[in-house]
DNA sequence: AACCATACCCAAAGCGCTTTGGAAGCCATT
DNA sequence: AATGGCTTCCAAAGCGCTTTGGGTATGGTT
């Protein structure tokens, strides 16, 4: 069933109708609630396709997401926030487009999106220090939310963030507050903007602390299991190692766990261990009471939020962009607690 | 630049241009070359809905992912599935489009897509037993490719599995093969076909081996790390518990090794662990060598495969339905060894 | 020289919608 | 009775592509 059918159905013009159903007011109440009723009975859908080239909107959102070909790895958080920003769209009636891409040909996707007219906006994920996206975006006109922030630049733009600092600050505090000296930092890849915030934070702590920033405790690397673990083992095998870590995502937390519990020590007694928490609907951080000590906030709050500010964005493209940071919450869970003395467990 | 302005630039006219680029052989060498090298200077890219409505193809790929509103949870496969899914549809033109829905009204998702036009085919994701799901797609005519499979299902349809039959009898065989005799199983929720096929697996092994099924020894549950930890923690705490477990993710896996550890035992030793392993990315099993004995299989290339055969299918609608059912891998890791002797650990 | 393929190209219709620019009918006002 | 303003509706022109159903050279056959 199409416009023109329904409309001959109700002995209406093709106007009428598509004015009845799209809420335009030079239509009686009488006969847009026929309009609608036939529509219902009818199961009648405009096609996306047609309402789109009539319109020159697309009513779609597109996400791509890179994936570092090295690692062949898409970021876990990426389900969950998807999740979020797919509720924002269902809502209004917005269609979700997906692009896989690896890192090297970005730019022709984008570019690409734009000229086809496939989308009316991308969110961006995965924004990397100096990301070049945003200058592309605005060059070619193409509304866009990032999720995260870049430094170094400065073109205004929408984003939503999670408050890297801060969150990564009230960590190392909270370490040094419980007497740790000795605390290892185990980051994602700082080439991404959010993990250059975050170890910012923890520097900034050191410093306020007047403890001296060691390389030989921080790690740089993609946010696995398998990363954390080597990573904790490496460092606790030192002489004089780390007796906290602090990391950026519950998925290195757990590498790091085993790690401690593979030399033989307890988690939350001999090591501490503060994590970033994305809460993410598989891996929750334990029960009612958490697992880790950890600073958290919902990735899938995160994607509802920022896919409103662009939609937002793209109705009112005059407005100046919607800047949005979330406070982490700290919460304190078994993995953390006073330093050992230093002769305790023989490091 | 649209059609128009390219065949005008070109002094030809749009259906010559049109032919040009799409491959047409009325068109003399000379002229497409001339076409496709303006085509690239201008950086002329076709509409994608001007396209889809003169051909009456979207061009586009429908994934709709259940999300259970009671648990709130996206499947956590999902990321790496939809990525390679996204390299096929990359390679072949095709865009992805994602609709999160919670089971309440999956129905009327499906049918707005068939009669919005939207996408030529979709993908199901997560399907239980008895879907309806396969029988409303063949109903509405729209091309489809199921993840997984419906076990009381008469009609025909296109999918891609893993052996999970398979797959969890040999892990089973291999634990009594190192002795065990009470072997437990962490499993998904077993209205899902895959936790289906796989928990009848593990009973078909134990009947083999003249075992009796003990309900007590068996759970069904989400597959969350804390879902895992509460099982097994439950599941050690009694009188007569297993040597063995047997788990349907590694993140479940993840949560039974802090059970077994948080009890003072040693996993590989005095309690063995093999789990089922997709390969995610971020979610590996160990580096070289596995940390898990496990039964494994890429939801990755899943999904490269499943969005082959769905192309394939759209492509060429008469050709009889591809069944793909790949076998798993068996990695033997550090989780398992031989079953402990009654007093060994004292339980 | 007439004829026919063949190769190359084009005008125009159509895909299913929105939207512009009226038109018709009705009522109140002068 | 003429005028003007509302309300309610419609015909037709796009939106940017594909595709049908031709047309016009060109060169080879008879």
């Amino acid at each position: 069933m199409n416009l023109k059918q329904l409309s001959e159905q109700l002995g209406l013009s093709q106007t009428t109708v598509s004015r009845a159903l799209n809420g335009y007011p030079e239509v009686s109440a009488a006969t847009r609630h026929r309009v609608e009723a036939a529509a219902k009975e009818f199961n009648y859908h405009p096609s996306t396709r047609a309402k789109g080239l009539a319109t020159g909107r697309a009513l779609a959102i597109g996400h791509v997401i890179p994936m570092s070909t090295k690692h062949e790895m898409v970021n876990p958080v990426f389900g969950d926030f998807i999740a979020g920003a797919g509720e924002t769209y269902a809502r209004n009636g917005y269609e979700m487009i997906l692009s896989i891409v690896d890192d090297s040909n970005e730019d022709q996707i984008y570019r690409s999106l734009k000229l086809r007219r496939a989308v009316d906006g991308v969110i961006v994920h995965g924004p990397r220090i100096d990301d070049p996206r945003i200058a592309l975006l605005s060059e070619i006109g193409m509304p866009f939310a990032v999720h995260g922030q870049v430094t170094h630049n400065a073109l205004p733009y929408t984003f939503l963030d999670v408050d890297n600092h801060d969150a990564f600050v009230q960590a190392t505090d909270y370490l040094f507050d419980l007497g740790h000296q000795r605390i290892a930092l185990i980051n994602g890849l700082e080439t991404m903007d959010f993990a250059y915030r975050r170890r910012s934070g923890y520097e900034a702590s050191l410093r306020a602390h007047g403890v001296a920033i060691d390389p030989a405790l921080m790690r740089s690397s993609e946010m696995t299991e398998v990363i954390g673990y080597e990573s904790a083992r490496d460092l606790l095998a030192f002489n004089n190692g780390p007796t906290a870590f602090i990391c950026a995502s519950l998925i290195s937390a757990l590498g790091v766990r085993r790690a401690i519990e593979e030399r033989g020590l307890v988690m939350g007694q001999d090591v501490s261990v503060v994590t970033h928490d994305d809460m993410l609907s598989y891996l929750q951080n334990g029960g009612e009471t958490p697992i880790f000590t950890a600073t958290r906030s919902s990735v899938r709050t995160a994607g509802r939020q920022l896919a409103e500010s662009l939609l937002h964005a793209i109705e009112h493209p005059n407005n100046p962009p919607q800047k949005t940071i979330l406070k982490c919450e700290f919460v304190v869970g078994h993995s953390t607690g006073p330093a050992p003395r230093k002769d305790e467990h023989g490091l």
